[in-house]
DNA sequence: AATCAAAAAGTAAACGCTTAATATACGTTT
DNA sequence: AAACGTATATTAAGCGTTTACTTTTTGATT
């Protein structure tokens, strides 16, 4: 069964010296002689060492490990960027404990807790249903939040600018001459309150009413299963076929709800873009599976990757870099594909 | 700043006990009465004491952590299995690094040498290149394949029956009267041979001419970005219509390759299912997002992730459980859609 | 009241590592 | 040849737990 792992102690013995002279030629500090060094590593190659991750954790209180924190992974902007994150990561040295909390705020407790057991160095929160209480932790660990609003300013807060592309969006149906309405599910969120402001202010600016009423919310039952959500959009179509001339445009604020608008259009045979405009946001990879392929507000997902762990691995090593980028919303953009 | 994490030590003393004792109620073994049991346990809640993972790793050799190694996220099917099977462990108590190798041997080593480093007690591999080597990781913990060959049979390996798969699709695209064709990407994966040989023995036992003229394999290049992926499936289907009378029939490995066909075809605008029959493989989410929704073939997901957790979890503890259904295949099955 | 078993609590070592404090060896300079 | 600085190596403590072993307390039985 399990073989001993060889520890840092065989090592040393092995190689006639003392413990501590093997660490301090493994982490290459302190000072030691060339000969002795050769020698070490041989051994050390030899009997496959691996420094015990636990040990040198405890003994260094820190773990090397950043946690994130994900709505759903099923989720195909999400995957996008914690891909992307993950991958940054890891080729700065750390790993990763990627946590999904399918929106359960009581599953994502759950987690926060394991990871702070696990003393991770660092989180990154992405999106989720309310602001994020940094009370939840007990120990302070720098914390970079995305898309979802944090209850301090200790907090590091990266985002799209939402409202930059809710008006592009808005303003891109205008021109096509629709009356745009806004869809959206029934979670509310920090960037859902941006988009919905960007959606209105555009609307007012173009002389158009900006009540409530082209504001629709799917209710929590609806967006329950693909097949609720998509009878609920056809429901939706109906109505607004029947109280409107064609074209009609909907701004839908995520690129999955937008295909499960184009899936229910063409269960109902209309047709996309002539007598339904539809305008996503996020440009997630299923954008491009759509038919058509999905006109749709691209969040920098590269960008903001870069900048979460950039700024977050520079706070857990103590550089309060003052980058003043960091500060700014990450710009987004229209991409004109078919379905507008 | 980093306010000291309270410790055991602190309770202990908070309660007027020794740690012994604090450890005794927090882990429930050993003797202790009710009294200090509540007194203790009154001083950990009012500290908020959470257990030092680092610590207790290092004292019990384990971590309460397993490792899923999976080649990318970002792939709605791997996303979706990752996703069940880390839900699965989430409650059974164990927490999870997901590692996303990107199909990178050098990446896929680095992060096998760090869950080693962290003690995991037990590892999932999902898919991947080539047989996985049990030799890379020095230590043996208890592994679990799913549709990926282990190179030794102390690996437990959990895989659909691909075989079935295969002749399901292959005959139902012989009985809507095309000849069909299989398409592969450019990785070979012992599933993937599975499936052709289902595909192939499917043609045979039909009458058909079943060498290897009939399996297309995009090249590595051709797979590199949806876009050239796009182009060459549009090479092909033109050679396809060219050479024979539609409909032409695709089975295609797997749902983002079928996805991908369509939309090609769309571009082309060859209709289907009149002109083009394709199926997919997997019924991965993304299936349900095509345009016309993908037939498929489904892989049991929910399945999959309970065997391959269930036996982990049992096999981490000691438990060689004898659960003999644990070794046949996972069962598959066509779901009719609107593209066949 | 004395005895004793069972229950409750305590002591201390060990898990594998890093590092401050020390010790030793080795040339140089006087 | 003594003295000293420098490079190199060792010793030992401590990170927060668990647990085998030991000690103390409790309460029932004689």
């Amino acid at each position: 069964m399990a073989q001993k792992q060889v520890s840092i102690r065989e090592i040393a013995e092995l190689s006639g010296v003392s413990v501590a002279t093997v660490s301090r030629v493994i982490n290459n500090n302190g000072r030691f002689s060339e000969t002795t060094r050769q020698k070490v590593m041989a051994v050390i190659r030899e009997q496959g060492y691996e420094t015990n991750a636990m040990a040198k954790g405890l003994r260094m209180r820190k773990s090397n490990t950043v946690g994130i924190v994900v709505p759903d992974l099923n989720n195909s902007f999400f995957a996008d960027l914690v891909e992307k994150i993950e991958q940054q990561l890891f080729e700065t040295g750390y790993s990763t404990i990627i946590c999904d909390t399918a929106r359960d705020p009581y599953k994502e407790a759950g987690y926060l807790k394991m990871l702070e057991a696990k003393l991770v160095d660092g989180l990154i929160v992405i999106s989720g249903l309310k602001e994020f209480d940094s009370q939840q932790l007990s120990r302070h660990v720098p914390i970079v939040c995305i898309d979802r609003k944090p209850n301090t300013n200790k907090i590091k807060y990266i985002g799209s600018d939402h409202y930059k592309g809710a008006q592009l969006a808005t303003e891109k149906l205008i021109s096509a001459k629709t009356n745009p309405v806004l869809l959206a599910g029934s979670r509310d969120s920090p960037s859902l309150i941006d988009r919905i402001k960007g959606y209105q202010d555009t609307l007012s600016k173009n002389e158009l009413p900006a009540d409530n009423t082209s504001v629709i919310r799917l209710t929590e039952e609806e967006e329950q299963t693909p097949d609720t959500r998509r009878s609920a959009l056809r429901e939706i179509l109906r109505k607004l076929m029947t109280k409107s001339q064609p074209p009609i445009g909907i701004f839908a604020v995520s690129d999955t709800l937008a295909a499960d608008v184009l899936i229910a259009a063409h269960s109902m045979f209309i047709s996309v873009p002539s007598d339904l405009k539809v305008i996503g946001f996020d440009d997630a990879p299923i954008a491009r599976y759509c038919y058509p392929e999905l006109t749709t507000i691209r969040q920098n997902t590269d960008e903001i990757a870069v900048r979460a762990t950039s700024y977050l691995v520079s706070a857990i090593q103590g550089k309060t870099e003052q980058n003043s980028s960091i500060n700014k919303l990450v710009d987004v953009s229209l991409v004109n594909r078919s379905t507008v």
